[in-house]
DNA sequence: TATATTGCTGACTCGCTAGTTAGTAATTTC
DNA sequence: GAAATTACTAACTAGCGAGTCAGCAATATA
């Protein structure tokens, strides 16, 4: 259809501004959709809307563009929930759902997920990625998770569990939770409600970190029920 | 020193029994190495002593190979458990810690956590494979641990949860506990302890589990079951 | 319009690995 | 021992993808 357009189009255009940011958005979704390894610069490029060596003018090379997704999108939201978790008041229990489930919208469920499924998966081949990634984005994770409870078992409200080893428990669910969504995508018949996941996960939760009512024996006189979602 | 030896070793030997076996092992060690993509063939059969063209004689390609050592390893413990636990008689909570403790000598702690992981970081790329595996080991294993559940809610000993996603809530960490076995081994600088984690864990998950009242009258009369939702 | 500047292209190199095969040497058979 | 068999090797093909670069065409400047 396409004749001629004489003046219309030329066959490309110079913007130099636009480009690391289109560049960034696509190397996303192709890290997300194939991995670290397999996620092709040649089709970074052709989705962003130009060639590879264009994608060369402005990363370095693969290392460096992942890096940059990495900074653009986690470590940015990562500052944001450290500022925010600083100055709140409330409950422990509830700074802890909170948490939660505002890193499930801003993440979880979005398709940053996927870059904590890739690190899991290849941080073996690729050590350097790994240690940047491993700086940048988990140990800072980790130590809000551990800040939480801390805070928790200070003012009495969580049991006193080893806060090391339950970070890690805590975290387990919800890394395997976006691990699920990129992993078996065509095996599984239904895919996993998030939803109801994250219910059963707190509810389990809150259960298990419970301070004991001090107790004489009687049986837990009266355990809050799980009723306060949504 | 070994200037000459006339007659002692040939240049190679025919050994047509044990070559499935070591190829199978060798293939193990390097796909828990490296993962399936980057796991080489060359690499598989110099460690089982043997040229690339050997294991083309014994495994028609990469895939099957791959399938072979599933089966071997993982595919028969599983029916060893799901024996077990068929005929197991004790309380559903001995069971769940027996099932969990068992599963990390026979499964996570050995070198098999390997073939979980890689095949949560690369089932996207490879869908036969993933297919695959999720039938043969992914839902056998769930419905094993879905069927502990439900027996324990069935005889009181457990809260009425959710048991579908309480299975993938339970199953989280000890998945993961394997993954953190192969990711990041360079950054973090004292590996998790294994026991203090599962420990931790089901500590947890006990109490997080406990049925409320102890044995008053029903099981289900005190605690409404926060699942009918969608 | 003419000239200079530079963002961009696309075809290239180089290295790597799954899979193939012609030939060789260890073993078996006679 | 010699001939027949076959487990095994080594060198090959084919194809892919990261990174490079000489040249071109879109813009800026005059």
């Amino acid at each position: 259809m396409p004749a001629l357009e004489p003046k219309t189009k030329p066959r490309w255009e110079r913007r130099k501004d636009a480009r690391p940011q289109e560049l960034l958005a696509a190397a996303l979704d192709l890290f997300v959709e194939r991995g670290y390894a397999a996620a092709r610069l040649d089709d970074v490029a052709a989705r962003a809307g130009v060639s590879k060596g264009t994608l060369y003018l402005y990363f370095e090379n693969k290392e460096e563009l992942f890096k940059a997704v990495v900074r653009e999108n986690l470590v940015s939201a990562l500052a944001e929930a450290e500022h925010y978790i600083e100055r709140s008041t409330g409950s422990s229990r509830e700074l802890l759902r909170t948490f939660i489930l505002n890193w499930w919208d801003r993440v979880g469920q979005t398709k940053l997920s996927g870059i904590s499924k890739l690190m899991m998966a290849e941080s073996g081949n690729f050590p350097d990625v790994a240690r940047f990634y491993h700086e940048e984005v988990i140990s800072r994770c980790n130590a809000l998770l551990v800040g939480i409870l801390e805070r928790g078992i200070a003012r009495g409200e969580f049991r006193a569990v080893d806060t090391v080893n339950a970070n890690l428990v805590i975290v387990a669910p919800l890394v395997m939770l976006m691990m699920w969504k990129h992993s078996f995508h065509s095996c599984r018949l239904e895919p996993i409600s998030a939803k109801d996941y994250l219910d059963c996960f707190l509810d389990l939760l809150i259960n298990g970190l419970q301070a004991k009512a001090p107790e004489a024996n009687g049986p837990q006189a009266l355990h809050e029920p799980p009723s306060n979602h949504h």
